[in-house]
DNA sequence: ATGAATGCAAAGGTTTTGCACCCCC
DNA sequence: GGGGGTGCAAAACCTTTGCATTCAT
């Protein structure tokens, strides 16, 4: 099992110190401009801007978040922009609608090589992720059992970490 | 593993026929009485037949749907007044907001006894739910594991079923 | 009679859309 | 110069709230 992108659990720090700074989608300016062409859509600074902002970050986001983001970097850029630019990201497959928090807000996350979850600690309500192959496993098998194929899926762990919990 | 509620996959008949034209929560109404009268809140006429519209459905719901269902059976009864009954059961625990649709729509369930997850056939669009306890086994153990307690999850799977899969 | 519930309409918040103008190709 | 992109504002939605009135207890 791994545990990434964030202290874990609440405070303490875990495995990801090497990854903390760099952001998670190195790669994203030449996938994007595939993506634009083969759609015969166009490189825009805008388009540029926002992603660059987006894929800067290291974790999850809302999109109220970044459109505030956007504004005080790029006073020009307005919010409809910004949401268009997201939906592009995603049809671009380079971004994902990835959860709900624990308050109903969709957040989004840059996409990843590799699949995770997410557990939110309903105390400090950080987001961790993380990777069980025993539980993907378990999954695989009961999709298969069911007659399904093609799955993917949103695994949410609403849990409490068990420091705070002591008190 | 258990799969319930509905046909599987995509029109094949299962094991609910049984339970298929029965209530999820045949006995809310008492529940409901004694939640409201433990905080001191009123046993209305309009509660009464929301609730009874919501636990007569033997499926997930969209809060927008169930106002039109309102609205054409009790002309009176306002959208408002949905609302706030839909938030009231939740707080009964006689309800939940269990979980988004593949476009991102909040859906609520009534709560029964048991726990279950979900998976959506992204062909037909069906929500089928099921138990599978390898899987609940393996997620307990990766929560402790990394230190969380009091776990609680929403784990939906978005897949396409073998039968439609085969054209 | 008291205070909660309702209906209505308005407000709040988020996301989408229409359109004139701009600019990349 | 054609067509997509942007910015702005308006529209479209969904959900919550304020308030006068009604009604359960």
């Amino acid at each position: 099992m791994m545990v990434k992108m964030n202290t874990l659990p609440c405070g303490r720090k875990k495995d990801s110190e090497a990854r903390k700074n760099q952001p998670k989608t190195p790669d994203w300016k030449p996938i994007l401009d595939h993506f634009l062409k083969a759609k015969k859509l166009r490189v825009t600074p805008q388009r540029d801007k926002i992603a660059e902002l987006i894929f800067a970050k290291k974790s999850h986001f809302e999109v109220q978040m970044l459109i505030k983001e956007v504004e005080s970097k790029y006073p020009d850029i307005g919010p409809a922009t910004v949401y268009r630019t997201v939906n592009t990201l995603c049809e671009a497959g380079l971004l994902s609608e990835s959860l709900q928090s624990h308050e109903g807000v969709t957040l989004y996350e840059a996409l990843d090589e590799d699949h995770h979850d997410h557990i939110i600690c309903m105390d400090c309500g950080e987001i961790f992720e993380f990777h069980d192959e025993s539980i993907e496993e378990a999954q695989n098998k009961a999709i298969k059992k069911m007659g399904f194929t093609q799955a993917n899926h949103k695994h949410v762990i609403y849990a409490k970490c068990s420091l705070l919990n002591k008190k």
